[in-house]
DNA sequence: AATGGCCCCAACCGCCGTTTC
DNA sequence: AGAAACGGCGGTTGGGGCCAT
């Protein structure tokens, strides 16, 4: 349905009755159909409309209240890999839609950022696959340390943690460790560390091959394995996809 | 108390891929 | 097979609330 078509559709704010008549009519035939929900309704709303505040508001199994401080990782470890994919990022996050993370990262993360020129740290284009990590992890240590810092943990034991990172690399993963400074890990960090060891898997699957690759013929065209390993992996869904089931 | 600036977030827009007829 | 309808996505906007001056 075309909005500009439709001048008598309402718009602005939903009003609570009108809630209450969505809810009732979407428990009635579904989450499906959202044109002819909203003519049967009698709404003045677009289907689009509708389906937005439905999604994005009134579905039950929404989170309310403010993002912890595992949501907030999440949101930052997968934009890091996927960039402005919300809905895709949303998806690890039950209870959270794709228009609250995008707000969420705007709000919190993209003003830090920008303070620490994440988008020259991070550069999609011109790194393997193994530079894209390390950097990657780079920049989760630094956000790492001004989150805690936020949520009230120790700086110092932060600092100091992260001045042993290198060392820690093998057991840490890449996935900060605050088991040990008594915060267990929580099952979305435990996710997430999953992820990404399945990730530093294939990348060494990426490196030997590009090893193989360089060695036969070094004056051929040079073929950038770690991104080809980073293309694929940046689309983790396809085989993590029942994480949250 | 008034006001201007900023932050936050719900809602809208336009586009595009998929499904239905 | 092709047109229309539908649904999903990412970007943008506008208004309410808060805070500093």
């Amino acid at each position: 349905m075309d909005y500009k078509k439709e001048e008598n559709l309402r718009r602005g704010p939903w009003l609570e009755e009108e809630d209450e008549r969505l809810v009732k009519f979407v428990t009635l035939l579904g989450e499906r159909r959202w044109d002819s929900l909203a003519r049967v309704s009698g709404l003045k709303r677009s289907g689009k409309s509708c389906r937005l505040r439905w999604m994005n508001y009134l579905n039950p199994s929404l989170k309310r209240g403010p993002m912890s401080l595992e949501e907030e990782t999440i949101i930052f470890q997968l934009h890091a890999f996927w960039g402005n994919k919300w809905s895709k990022i949303a998806r690890r996050l039950p209870g959270r839609t794709d228009n609250e993370v995008k707000n969420y990262y705007r709000t919190h993360f993209r003003k830090k950022l920008e303070g620490q020129n994440y988008d020259k740290i991070i550069d999609w284009s011109r790194n393997t696959g193994e530079d894209l990590l390390r950097k990657y992890k780079e920049t989760e240590i630094t956000w790492t340390r001004t989150t805690t810092q936020e949520h009230g943990f120790d700086k110092t034991v932060k600092e100091s943690k992260q001045m042993n990172m290198e060392s820690d690399k093998e057991t840490c993963g890449g996935i900060f460790e605050r088991e040990s400074f008594g915060v267990m890990k929580s099952p979305y960090e435990n996710r997430i560390s999953d992820w990404i060891s399945e990730i530093s898997t294939d990348q060494s699957d990426a490196n030997v091959l590009e090893e193989r690759t360089s060695s036969s013929s070094e004056n051929n065209i040079n073929i950038n394995v770690g991104s080809w390993w980073f293309q694929e992996t940046r689309d983790i869904e396809e085989f993590s996809c029942s994480l949250w089931s």
